[in-house]
Formats: structure tokens, C-alpha cells, sequence
DNA sequence: TATGAATGAGTGTTCATTCAT
DNA sequence: TATGAATGAACACTCATTCAT
């Protein structure tokens, strides 16, 4: 049925960025996924006109769907301090729940993939402007006091990323919990951009 | 003469962490190393036994370089707070400084390469054990307040990773200046961790 | 329709041959047929049972039509030496005139495709035959000398045949010019079989 | 020993002509040649740095041997009309004592290959150049009555190509004897160029 | 009549590695 | 210490063809 002959493509992205999360970019052939999911690596080129392709549509999902995670949580709260938080916590969230799709993302080298449109990269800005935003709002309300809001956007995300990428290395000390790991990083990452109001 | 013996290895070394840097891992060969030096692919294995051989080694020796740097930059300061910040300025100015032997450690994934043997991993933790015992510091003279000091040593280390990928990846807005981006980075993670005194 | 249908076979035909002329042997490819007319591959198959087949019929077609345009022209004309000139004119005129169907006559190696059935040359006979009865008539008037009516009229064609595919190849001097080499070269193939009478 | 050594290289090109002879450009594959004899298609790599180059080497040689053959063959006779019939001689003799050589020189689509340059084909015209010089003194002496020498020397050659074609590509009849074919074919390209006085 | 799905064989090429010298 | 020769495995991709519909 229909319902089969879109199976086969969803299959063929989901083994892609399954290999992709744990073995690498480099480990990605044609060959291995077509047998992953038991099926000529030829039969790859019936739904992606090539590698590139393929891979350019795995990152634009993930990219896309990343936006979503981060758009949808912030619209579930209301109040600046609020809608910051939520904005760091989905996009945590979406790396700790979709380790596959949040992998993707970052771990190709822009120059090891047959060029990635750039346009395409885009679309991974509407979380970054959203995030903006919410702390230019933040300023102007005086609970963040900063320099520049589009820095300030950009610092808190490679931050978070730093944090997801070094759980996701595994170069944690195998001492450290991980989930405590993480909620405490999330923390002290947002009070470096809080104004802290002495409880005296 | 002997002389000559190591000066091959070194050259090897370099031009591995050259290829390694600018074109990354899968585009590492040994041919490619051997021509760029001039000497065969196979003359390589003389001195390291396989492909992952030799990039073990030169993670390994870039990890100790960096934990020279910042045992050498906490060395020229005293104070707590002072050592805090120049372990932190000596981990940044490393990676900005020796760009190769940064990425380097954390480029590769753990199993693209042949697994690479865990205990070597521990040398890399003389930078955090320092960290951490400096954080340890601070908490007892008031300076921290935290929950777990090596929880917080990994938390910092891994948002200044964040920062500085981001920036080598390229991912950066246009209009952001790099050099602004870091410091300020830099400023808020530090912010972070410190118990900010109110200016009554 | 039987219309269509029909249609649909003389598009393969015509985009075969186009192809074939433009890009040679090795490049067609029944994919490639099939979306130059707008057609899946397989369709291909509902009117030839193999690409072979198909090579081989565009070669048939082609041969038969040579032929026709060689008895036309030699029935166009009476008097022997004006026959054995008209025959040697339509054969360019048809290679000039119909590049790819001139072309496909020849440009096919024998092996390359599944074995062109030896009875299928045959028919290219036909124009041979016509021209070396006339040659026959030649003689017997004493207006040509020959050994071989039959090794004449192949010598002939296989002169022709060198003249036209050095053109067709472009292995001409760039400042040669190709209608005047035609025109002269084959102006020396009918003298070299004419028995020349001296202008005393 | 160095014998040896050379002898691979050899070898495949030996092999490479007889592929292309017998089965035709499009059936040259790296891995048949390896196979033909006894070696990895992977060996080829150390004497070749590619299929084309491969190629080039191939048809290259081949052309600089039949400029050799046909200025050895005219350096061997004296006299104008001796040279020019020794020069039309020495070509088919090449063509007909090698044929894997020759075939290779005109068998290639221009196109089929990498571009081969230009500047290689240029070596191809030195037999060309030789023939319009005699020609032209043959014009000279009254031997020859022509309008243009070089589109002579083309013309004569595209006929003898049209000739050692078609025997190679076996399309005669086979009633006809090819040397007597060869023979008398060349006899009447001869004759088409001579001035014949009559025998009175 | 026409098609989309699927595949095994084949293409040129690169790679890490071994071996004899 | 250093090398050139050699190779099997892998890569992305194309092809003619079959099959079920």
C-alpha cells in the first residue's frame, strides 16, 4: 500500500540517523543502511537522489523539528524569566529525547558533506531570534542586564550544546550522574545571564 | 642519526594534526601524510603500528599539552579566585592558540577510531582535578556556592568547549564578532559560578 | 490508439537514435530513453524485449533506408556512368543529410552489442549489389577497367565511408574546409575507377 | 629485478590494447584489464593514476609509432612518386601488422574519454604533413594535378581509414579475399590522384 | 498499455595494510 | 631505517532487467 512504499523512505532516514548517532558521519554508507534495514543500497536512490541528498534531508528534518520542540515550549508559559527558561529547557529536552535527530545537527562538518545549502541553515535561526527576543525583553524589563541580546542568544546555546555534546562524548567522569550533571549546568548557565536580587 | 629518527615522528605527528585540523578525520590517510612530508605512506608504520596508533597518540600528546598549559597558567597567579579565572583563561587561550591540538581532542569520536583505550582518557583529567580543587577552594572561603565541586569543574569545561566548537565550526551568526562572543561568553560562565556581591 | 501505440515506439526509436548520434553507444541507457520522451524505462520493454533488441532494430531501419535512398537515387538518372555517379551521390547525401541514422550503421561494434544477427547485414547488401551490376555495365561499355566489379563497388563504399567518418569524428585540420573536402574527395574516388580519355 | 618492474607497466598496456580491439572502449575496465593479467585492478593505480591516463598513454604511443612507421617507410625510397605511394604503403602496413595500435588511435569517441589534449593530437599530424609535402612536389614535377594538397593529404588518408575500417569491422562479404581487397583498394586511391598518360 | 519498486552486477577510485628487499 | 609493489575491502553511483500491479 501507499502506506508501505512511504515506510520504506521513513526507514531509510531513520537507520540513516541511526548510524549516523553511533557510528559517524564517516561510517554512513549506502551499503551499511541498505543492509540495516534489509534492502539494496541501490534501493536508497528510489527515495534520495544521492548521499548528499539524503543527508541534507536528515539535517533539515531534525533542524526543523528542533525549531518546532523550541517554538512550542515557549508557548506554553508566559512571563519573560518564564518563557527564557523554557525556551533553554525544550531544547535540552529535545537533545536528551531525540539523541539522534539533536546529533545530527551538529556533528557534520560543513565541508565533509557535499556543501549544505545555506540557505537551509536558515531555518535553524528561528530558534536563535526567538531565544533574542525573549532576552532583549528581559532587558528592558531589568532582570537581565547585558551587552548584546543576539551574543548573549548565541552564548547560551553553544553552552548548552558544550554540555549535551560532552554527555553525548561520554567524557563525563564515570563518577558524575548525568541527569544531575545537567540540571545543575542548566542552572548555573542561567544565572550567569540573571540579574540576582540579594535576599537580604 | 637519532637525531633524525624522532625528528621523522614529529613531522608525522604534525602533519597528522594538520590534516586532522583542516580536513578532519576521515580525510586523514596515510598516503596523504606520507606525501606531505615526503617519505612513504608505508614508512609511517616504522614508527606507529596502525592508523589509530598514530591518532592516539597525537590525541594524547595534544591532552598532556593542554594540561601543561593550564597547570602552568594557575601556576602564575595566587588567590582563589584569580587561580579560578586563569585555569579558565589558560583552557580558552590553548584552544585559540594550538587550534590543531585542541579540536583534536575532541573531534574524534570514541569509536570512529578503534576504540580508543580508556585510560589514557584519565590523563586528561589533571586540568579538571585542578579545577575542581580550586572550586573546592572557593566554596570554603565563601567565594562559590555550590552543590558537587567536580560537577561544577565538568559544567565549566564543557560550556567552554560549547563556546569554543561553536566558533570553530563556523556556526556563528555574520554579524557576531568572534573575539566579543568569546569574552563575553567567558564572562557569563564565570558569572555563573560566582556569589555575586550586591553593590547596596 | 494503435495510434499511440505505434507513437510510442517511433519516440523510443527517434530518442534512441538521437542519443546514439550525440553520445555513442555506451552512453544509452533505457533509463535514459525513457526520460527523454517522458516515459518510465520499463515501458522500453513492452516493444523491445531488450536493449539489444533495440540497437539492433534502429540498425535494421537504418540500413533498409540507406538502401531505399541509394535505389531512388539511382533510379532517378539512365546512362550508366550517370547511374554509377547518382549511386555514390545519394549514398553521401543520405550520411550527410541523416547523421544519425548514418551514424548507427556503423558506429557499432560488432561485439559490442549482444551479436548483431549475421542475416541482418545482409540486407545492406542490397545497395552494394546495385552498385557493382552498374559497375558490371561499366565495363563491359569500357568506361571503367576493373578486376572486381564486386571488390570495386565494396572498395568504393569503403572509401566514402572513410571520408565521411573522418568528418563525422572532426579529425579534419580546422582550416579545412569540410564541404570542399567532400566535394574533391569524391571527385577522386570516381576518377580513381573511370578510365580517364586523354584530351589530345 | 628492474625488469620485472617495468615489465607490469608493460604488461597492461598490452593488455589494455588487446581489451580495446577486441571488445571496444566501452568494455575497458580497470578490473578486466587486472584480471586479464593475473593482478588486481588496484596494481594498475601504481603505473596509472587513472583510467584516462591510462588511456592517453595508450593512444599517444600508438600515434608516435605510426608517425614513426610512416617517416621510417618514406626515408627508405627516393623520388616523388615512390615517397607518396611509399607513405600511403607504410600506413596500411601499420595498420595491418598492428592492428591493437592502430585501431586504438581512431577507435575513441573524443568525447568518451576525459578530453584527451589537444596538444597530443597535434603529434597525430606529422604523417599528414609529410604526405602534402610530397604531394605538393608532385605538383610540381606534373605528377599530380590537385587543387589543395592538404585536403589531399586528408582525403587520402580518410580513404585508406575507410578501407582497413571495414576489413577490421568485418563487413565485407565473404566471398571477397581482403588483400586482394586491400590491394586493388589502394590502387584505385592511387590512381585517383596520378595523372595518367595515356599509352598511345 | 504502463509503471514503480527492487536488485545484482558492474564502474572508477581510495584506503590501510602486508611483504620482500 | 626506508621503500615500492601489491591487494582486498570499501565507497558512491549507474545500469539492464524483472516483477507485481
Amino acid at each position: 500500500m501507499s502506506n508501505n512504499q512511504s515506510s520504506l523512505r521513513d526507514k531509510i532516514l531513520e537507520a540513516s540517523r541511526n548510524v549516523l548517532f553511533t557510528k559517524g558521519y564517516d561510517a554512513l554508507s549506502m551499503r551499511k543502511i541498505g543492509k540495516e534495514i534489509g534492502v539494496s543500497a541501490t534501493s536508497i536512490y528510489l527515495y534520495f537522489k544521492s548521499k548528499d541528498h539524503l543527508v541534507h534531508t536528515i539535517i533539515e528534518e531534525s533542524v526543523e523539528e528542533l525549531s518546532e520542540a523550541i517554538e512550542k515550549g515557549a508557548g506554553l508559559v508566559t512571563g519573560t524569566i518564564a518563557k527564557f527558561e523554557a525556551i533553554i529547557r525544550s531544547y535540552v529536552d529535545f537533545a536528551l529525547e531525540q539523541p539522534e535527530k539533536y546529533q545530527v545537527i551538529y556533528m557534520i562538518r560543513s565541508d565533509a558533506m557535499g556543501r549544505y545549502p545555506k540557505d537551509k541553515f536558515r531555518k535553524a535561526r528561528r530558534g536563535y531570534t526567538l531565544l533574542e527576543s525573549v532576552i532583549r525583553q528581559g532587558i528592558e524589563e531589568k532582570a537581565m542586564e547585558l551587552d548584546d541580546p543576539m551574543i548573549a542568544a548565541y552564548s547560551i546555546w553553544a553552552q548548552l550544546h558544550g554540555i549535551i555534546s560532552v554527555v553525548y562524548n561520554q567524557r563525563l567522569d564515570s563518577r558524575i550522574d548525568q541527569d544531575k550533571f545537567i540540571e545543575e549546568s542548566i542552572e548555573h548557565i542561567v544565572q550567569g545571564f540573571l540579574i540576582r536580587t540579594t535576599t537580604t
